[in-house]
DNA sequence: TGACTATGTCACCGTATGGTGACATTTATA
DNA sequence: TATAAATGTCACCATACGGTGACATAGTCA
């Protein structure tokens, strides 16, 4: 279990050793499983070492959250979206919302944990998750000057097929089926994808 | 804060004390809070009377499982959905089925919690659920033969805003906003409901 | 009444937690 | 080299947890 530390005296690397701890046991437990005993003994190193070099456990997570990235960079995500229209953007963007959450096993972590507690993790991950969200919207703006005139509608949409992605993805993390859906199959995201192409594309035909 | 009790001795009225201290305590600090120590004291009864009359922990949360009510029954939401077309009657049911959450904060709980922990509270929440969901689809089936003609792309964008309605009415309880909707607000949950209908309905005019 | 059960109180155990002070040893500085 | 700081180990504290056995008292039934 405990990556024993030989006698290097390093304190750069401990600290390293104890923020690999952090995510190793989040990802394998959870956030709530998280505590100064936990993590000291994961990371082989003694507790006391947290409070001389962090303070805190929130200022270790604070340096987790640091040096991990919590969610998608909107380029990342700008060049998966298939621009040809509104409707179809939005569809790729479902499919690319999807991919860049199951790539970051924490950021789906730190979903689940904020329906409950409030943390450094998800006081950080709101911040970048709204900066992005800006910029990604912003974009689409840009490239789609006509939807402006079809008020909020086309943006409510967008924002809650964005809602519905995220919910689906965490929970698919746990079960395997939705209503009906099979919400880890590929198949049914691209279903997923299309369905809501064709409902936008309905919304701005009418 | 403990509900004391008097000399009575009763069996009944202590193992109710205990089912009502789980639920004051779950409305309050969550799921998560809860353990033999915390409601034993806030049912103002000795913990031992927990392993006497429910067995286990797990045993008095199925009891008060068997006595809350989880989830929406069927016959409430459909006497709030206006049937007049598919694309209306799923932009009614968004709201009922809010309303019905709202209703039911313990729900609200169960849903949160179930992101990060199974407990006797979530597998019972998954088994009401599921039944009540097929039985409301299979209703919608019914009225709506012409539903079938489209292919899935109805089911599915059902699925996706009745997901997107779980999880934003569950975070409203934490958060204002979602991508810049006030989620908090009954207008911002109409013009939802309007936007949804007007994309069933271009969904089903293509 | 007497015996027995049901109900409830209390003390206690082992374990784990978050947190702190005292000590040892290595490294760097004067 | 002598001194001080940095790094790490260890023992310990108070608290809370889940869980159990021993005991007191109220109700019930023969």
């Amino acid at each position: 279990m405990a990556k024993r530390k030989q006698n290097t005296r390093d304190r750069d690397a401990t600290k390293k050793a104890l923020i690999e701890a952090v995510v190793s046991i989040a990802l394998r437990d959870g956030l709530g499983s998280l505590g100064v005993n936990a993590i000291a003994r994961q990371a082989g190193v003694d507790k006391v070492l947290i409070y001389r070099y962090f303070k805190n456990l929130d200022g270790l997570y604070e340096a987790v959250c640091a040096k991990a990235d919590l969610w998608w960079n909107v380029d990342e995500i700008v060049e998966q979206i298939d621009f040809a229209n509104p409707a179809t953007a939005l569809g790729s963007y479902i499919l690319a919302h999807r991919q860049a959450l199951l790539k970051r096993p924490l950021a789906l972590k730190v979903l689940a944990a904020e329906m409950t507690d409030r943390s450094p993790f998800t006081v950080a991950l709101e911040k970048v998750r709204e900066d992005r969200g800006k910029d990604l919207s912003q974009r689409f703006a840009a490239r789609f000057p006509e939807m402006a005139g079809h008020g909020a509608a086309v943006l409510i949409m967008a924002n809650l097929l964005s809602a519905a992605t995220q919910y689906l993805t965490v929970r698919s993390q746990d079960i395997e089926r939705f209503g009906g859906m099979h919400i880890r199959d590929d198949d049914t995201w691209i279903e997923i994808s299309q369905a809501a192409k064709n409902s936008v594309q309905g919304l701005l035909a009418s």
